[in-house]
DNA sequence: GCGACAG
DNA sequence: ATCTTGTCGC
């Protein structure tokens, strides 16, 4: 598939810049969290499985999920990733009986060119607290550790951390989406990591993506095969 | 102009 | 992200 046209990716701009501003920096969320969210989203062919889990805080158990399918309307374009995921997330969203008090999205936050991450994109839309985890940096560059934390920089502005969890582990990047300080937002994604280097949220978000893609793709095999 | 570039 | 088994390393 290919970029669509310059006036899509140009309102897409736009829509950014609009996005950004509407990103609230502080925390506007409860003192004690009680429920936390994890999203995700995977493909089959020209499918977006977007899914979304909600964990109770306090033992990291699993109280509520929900998924949505849709047909991809957008090609993966680094920086305008939010566009193309944000369909799947939205509409699994709003099938959850729980809503959950914080939301971790696999991705940016303000560790975007244009401060408008996929956290800070889906945080500004359903107005709700959200925190960006992202395994590789899209923009900035990190400072000096401190212990295993680093402040990523980028135009002379902290955007996010880059977090260490074991001395031989690639960093994973954390940074606000929406209603969250960055302290907050550290604190909760490593009170939420349990294995591996994933907060749970978004590890079980993505496991429950994964099967229900294999369900999905062994459903249809037949159909699949002749595309 | 060139390179880099979340999932 | 996806196509994919064994395999190198902690």
């Amino acid at each position: 598939m290919k970029i669509p046209n310059n006036f899509s990716v140009n309102r897409a701009r736009l829509a950014q810049r609009k996005i950004s501003k509407l990103v609230v920096r502080r925390d506007v969320l409860p003192s004690k969290i009680s429920v936390v969210g994890g999203v995700d989203v995977t493909y089959l062919h020209d499918l977006a499985i977007g899914t979304i889990v909600c964990l109770r805080f306090r033992d990291m158990k699993l109280i509520d999920r929900a998924f949505s399918i849709v047909k991809v309307r957008f090609p993966y374009v680094p920086t305008l990733l939010a566009f193309r995921e944000i369909a799947p997330v939205v509409a699994a969203y709003k099938l959850l009986k729980i809503k959950p008090d914080v939301i971790l999205v696999d991705g940016q936050g303000l560790i975007h060119p244009y401060r408008a991450g996929f956290a800070c994109h889906l945080g500004v839309v359903l107005r709700k607290p959200t925190i960006g985890v992202a395994k590789k940096l899209l923009c900035g560059h990190i400072l000096t550790w401190r212990e295993n934390i680093a402040y990523i920089e980028d135009r002379a502005e902290i955007i996010g951390v880059a977090l260490k969890l074991k001395s031989s582990w690639k960093p994973i990047y954390i940074s606000i989406g929406n209603m969250v300080s960055l302290d907050t937002a550290i604190r909760i994604v490593r009170r939420t990591i349990i294995h591996g280097k994933l907060p749970e949220p978004i590890r079980v978000a993505h496991n429950l993506a994964n099967d229900i893609r294999r369900e999905l793709s062994e459903e249809f095999k037949d159909f699949l095969n002749n595309l």
